[in-house]
DNA sequence: GATTTCGCATATGATTTAAATATGGGAGGT
DNA sequence: ACCTCCCATATTTAAATCATATGCGAAATC
């Protein structure tokens, strides 16, 4: 059974005769004619009962009646929605992020919320190497990322890099009290480093940095999560060293914060999506706003 | 939107293949490749992403693929239904009666209900006159009345005459002993008779007899319900005459039943419907049936 | 009651649409 | 590097749909 032939009948069953009906769907009155007896004769039944000029539905053609406003308006709707999900209005953006690239990822969110009020998303944290490996499996579409990720299979939005920033509590006794510092003023301070679950990230740049300077930092606390990490810090375990990004994503009362002077790598984080990946509207919405910022 | 369209577009979503999905079509493939981009054509929408030789849904393509199904099913479903009521599976028979036909009408019902379970009755009850105007207007497809009745306009299976009997009740004192009677036996008794709404009926009839033969009824009460009648006559109201089926239908206690042996007039009835109508497969049933019984 | 009007049905030719065959190209697998 | 698998395009063939012309019967009008 085709469509076109539902909306035949019902418009026929609407207008009550034939002719009318076929000016209505601009078209002759013999191929509508026909048409309904195609239908007809397609579901072995009886629709009209034709008598003279009159046309008055049986009693199967009033059940067919009945459900077909429900098929066609079923039908529009899906259409509609299929339209709305592309178009973006609609759907789910599955995006990841790294916890210290959470700032970023609140950006976006509140950009596309603003352009497609009606999109849900669905948020995965991770270290760069579980959301690579999720985009790859398509259960992300898109990642926020620190660097270094392996870009053979990925296509990138590159952010441009931010200076690490040193934290210690407020209550820290003894420490400076300008609002930058070398790298020797950290001498002996306990220190609390972001740590990646896999790969080389962060932990190794600040690692390599210390040994580069010729310090040996006294690292307390690897952690792999930001949050818990300033957490810690204001809570005076010791200092620790994020990109600036990330004290603006977990503002934490109670911190002092500090360039530092000396510390020559910076962070670079980049949105990541899979090569020749079909992407969804707000994805791309997103990648080009990130084109346009940075 | 086409509905082979959308049964191509699941076999594909289904099978992860536009060639595998062909062959279950029984069509070739370059065909469905077309269709399947005509219908993302149509809806301006990416359905699946090519990558190589994998094609995976979209989220629109998810989309339509959660509804299609819906879709089809509902298609399937109705296309069932309509031949279900057709073929008088399903369906309401829409029939209607005088009270007097009662036994003829439940003799049709149980005939009905065993060829077809699924069936609804709507069942009206009034005289000749009203039924055959319900006839006229749809409001039901068959009626079983008594005649007199205009014939011009409908078809008819007749039911052979039936005698009329006298009923009294058996708590009536002095009155024969046999089970049967004579017209002029009943001189003096006090009569309940049908009496229909509009239009010349049995009433008419058998005050008519008792003029050819030369009595004045006594008539007590004139009643359309043949029902109220009997129980009015089993009250001891008096006595009433009566076609034979309608005792059957309605029958009571505390009864007395006699022929009338020279009451020639006999009651006729028939079943009805409207010339040249459409009638539903319970209808067709019902006149098959009365015409091979009478 | 004759005539006109209206609406459905059929027939035939034209147009559009879908399917089949043949063929090319790109990604995986060997 | 080769072969295999699968999708896409091009062209031809078949089928379905539509338009025009026309006939027929029932209602409406005079």
């Amino acid at each position: 059974m085709e469509i076109r032939r539902l909306r035949y009948f019902k418009t026929i069953a609407d207008e009550g005769q034939i002719t009318r009906a076929a000016k209505k769907l601009h078209i002759a009155q013999p191929p509508l004619s026909q048409q309904l007896k195609l239908l007809e004769e397609e579901l072995n039944v009886t629709l009209f009962e034709r008598n003279g000029r009159s046309l008055i539905l049986t009693e199967s053609g009033e059940t067919l009646y009945r459900k077909t406003s429900d098929i066609l308006n079923g039908i529009e709707d899906t259409i509609a929605e299929v339209q709305a999900v592309d178009s973006g209005v609609k759907g789910v953006l599955k995006i990841g992020a790294n916890k210290s690239c959470f700032a970023y990822l609140l950006q976006q969110i509140t950009h596309i919320r603003e352009r497609f009020p009606g999109v849900q998303f669905k948020i995965r944290e991770g270290d760069t190497y579980t959301l690579t490996k999720e985009i790859y499996e398509r259960e992300i579409e898109l990642a926020i990322v620190r660097l270094p990720a392996n870009d053979t299979e990925f296509s990138s939005v590159l952010i441009p890099p931010e200076p690490y920033m040193f934290v210690i509590s407020d209550q820290w006794e003894g420490f400076c009290d300008k609002d930058s510092v070398y790298m020797k003023d950290l001498d002996g301070i306990p220190l609390l480093l972001l740590h990646r679950l896999s790969g080389k990230g962060q932990f190794e740049i600040v690692t390599d940095e210390f040994q580069r300077l010729g310090f040996n930092p006294n690292i307390v606390v690897e952690c792999p999560d930001a949050a818990m990490l300033l957490s810690l810090t204001a809570a005076g375990t010791g200092g620790t060293i994020v990109p600036k990004s990330t004290l603006e994503a977990f503002s934490q009362e109670n911190l002092r914060v500090f360039h530092l002077k000396d510390f020559k790598v910076q962070a670079e984080a980049a949105l990541l999506w899979g090569k020749d990946r079909f992407l969804s509207k707000p994805a791309r919405e997103v990648i080009a706003n990130m084109e346009e910022l940075y």
